[in-house]
DNA sequence: CACTTGACCTGTCCGC
DNA sequence: TGCGGACAGGTCAAGT
């Protein structure tokens, strides 16, 4: 159904930065023609020429809620997020259908920017964003000669580079790693061949598995809906530290790389040098 | 230039 | 029970 935007609320002046003074008359009468994503940013294209770009960061939710909906917790389909607008909202659109898209972010990390269309892969992020990772059209070769680029670090910490390859977060990096049966620390220039080309396989298949679970639930993260993932079920070392490595049965451990919490087996993820 | 660290924010959890 | 501090994850600015 068309959706037509009859008003604009936020009570947050930094979650439209950069964005026109007047961002309710820029909004206001507009209509959806186009909904995306890249890496891990949302577009939603007006008929105007200009278009809502979305970034969720760690804590952000974007809810689609119509008038007869009852999602709320105690409801059969229950879901993460209750009644809305609740204490996290930061932007509600209301659609002249009297239906209501939330942007709720507890940490106020996230961001929606109001842009030119055309203006958006102009952003220093776009242009400097890596290839999506799971299209036919990235192969293993293409994947390991990106990894080149930064041959004196960690993988871990290259995994997580947006301008190598789009979108991998914390977790699938680490349960990515886990599957190629590579340690995080290791520098890419002392990864072989093979080891890479597993690991693309692993990155993609790790993937593959979180959307079909509904992605992650980690704290916040809910779908359109207001649902959360289960990706976390199907973890085999993220957050599973003091646990049985699910190959080895060796306990799982957590240290710092890349500044990130890493989850790694010692056993089958060894430092090689 | 390549690479790492700190800031952004708030809620939760842990120890005293 | 209250309170301080560590921590969580994505990106960018600032630092080495």
């Amino acid at each position: 159904m068309k959706k037509k935007v009859a008003s604009v609320s936020f009570d947050w002046p930094k979650g439209f930065p950069n964005s026109p003074l007047d961002v309710e008359s820029f909004l206001i009468g507009s209509v959806v023609t186009n909904v995306s994503r890249r890496a891990k940013v949302l577009s939603i294209d007006l008929d105007t020429g200009y278009t809502l770009v979305i970034h969720l960061k760690m804590t952000g939710q974007l809810v689609f809620r119509s008038p007869n909906d009852n999602f709320g917790a105690g409801h059969p389909n229950g879901s993460l997020v209750g009644d809305l607008p609740d204490k996290s909202t930061r932007v509600t659109i209301k659609f002249s259908d009297n239906s209501t898209l939330y942007f709720n972010d507890q940490r106020k990390f996230g961001w929606i920017r109001l842009l030119p269309t055309t203006e958006v892969p102009k952003l220093d992020f776009f242009k400097k964003l890596g290839p999506e990772p799971l299209p036919n059209d990235f192969t293993s070769s293409i994947f390991a000669s990106r990894l080149e680029r930064r041959r004196n670090s960690n993988i871990k910490s290259v995994l997580l580079d947006q301008t190598v390859v789009a979108g991998v977060g914390n977790i699938y990096a680490d349960e990515s790693l886990w599957g190629a049966k590579i340690n995080p620390n290791t520098l890419v220039r002392n990864l072989s061949k093979p080891k890479m080309n597993n690991l693309f396989t692993q990155l993609r298949y790790v993937l593959n598995l979180a959307i079909e679970k509904g992605g992650s639930t980690n704290s916040n993260y809910v779908n359109i809906d207001g649902k959360r993932g289960s990706y976390m079920d199907f973890a085999r070392v993220f957050r599973r530290e003091g646990l049985a490595c699910p190959r080895c049965q060796t306990t799982i451990q957590k240290t710092r790389v890349a500044g990130r919490g890493t989850h790694f087996c010692p056993n089958c993820q060894r430092l090689v040098k």
